[in-house]
DNA sequence: TTCAGGATGCGC
DNA sequence: CGCATCCTGAAA
């Protein structure tokens, strides 16, 4: 029997509006869905990185760099920013106002639905490496470049409210070693203690919640 | 630990 | 053309 899958309707616009820094800490605990022909798969957000490219050297639109691959992203909060590197998809959402090429890296996801799907596209048993990393889990989820452009208040991509994480944390962004003084913005964020982050880091800050959700 | 894979962008 | 990159899996 075919198994159903009931999330909440996807956020609203308004959600990707706010500031990009605040935008990439509430996506966490968010779900970030995707359905495809083969099946649905979904994973709560748990790693996020923010990019402003106008000011940010770390980031493909810094100095407001217009190419066909970062073209999305002058085109205003909510789009997905896919591109490829090597050999994997990279997944971005959007944000900043139309003309800011801003965006948020995802990158790592804990399974929440669809995991026979996500194992079987990832060839390997269930685990952590599943989908703990940013071109890890656009193969798990089934994002690729045709996604690229699709606004994620809708499907067949979209994301979902999900719950408050009880605790964030941030630190230094990875694998931008190269980007000057960019290189140790604290704009990484995470949800503490949580086993999907791609690499663990000491954190140079944590904010804990009161409760509520979202 | 090193290294290849291979799309994209940039500089020569 | 050569080289670098918001990465990953396999080899040594």
């Amino acid at each position: 029997m075919e198994e159903q899958f009931n999330f909440s309707s996807p956020l609203e616009k308004d959600f990707f509006q706010q500031p990009t820094l605040d935008l990439a800490a509430s996506l966490l605990g968010c779900i970030l869905v995707k359905e495809t022909e083969e099946g649905t798969a979904a994973g709560i957000i748990v790693e996020t990185e923010a990019y402003i490219g106008p000011m940010d050297q770390a980031a493909h639109s810094y100095n407001n760099r217009r190419t066909p691959r970062t073209e999305i992203m002058f085109h205003g909060a909510g789009l997905a920013y896919t591109y490829v590197m090597h050999t994997h998809t990279l997944f971005n959402v959007v944000s900043g106002k139309a003309g800011n090429p801003e965006a948020v890296l995802i990158r790592g996801v804990e399974p929440l639905s669809g995991l026979d799907l996500m194992v079987k596209r990832r060839g390997m048993p269930e685990s952590a490496n599943l989908t703990n990393g940013p071109g890890k889990l656009t193969k798990a989820l089934g994002i690729t470049m045709s996604d690229y452009g699709h606004h994620l208040t809708k499907e067949p991509l979209y994301i979902a409210p999900g719950s408050l994480p009880d605790s964030i944390s941030s630190g230094k962004r990875i694998g931008i070693d190269n980007s000057g003084e960019a290189r140790d913005y604290p704009w990484r964020f995470w949800i503490t203690g949580n086993s999907y982050v791609s690499r663990h880091q000491k954190a140079e800050k944590t904010f804990v919640n009161n409760g509520g959700s979202k």
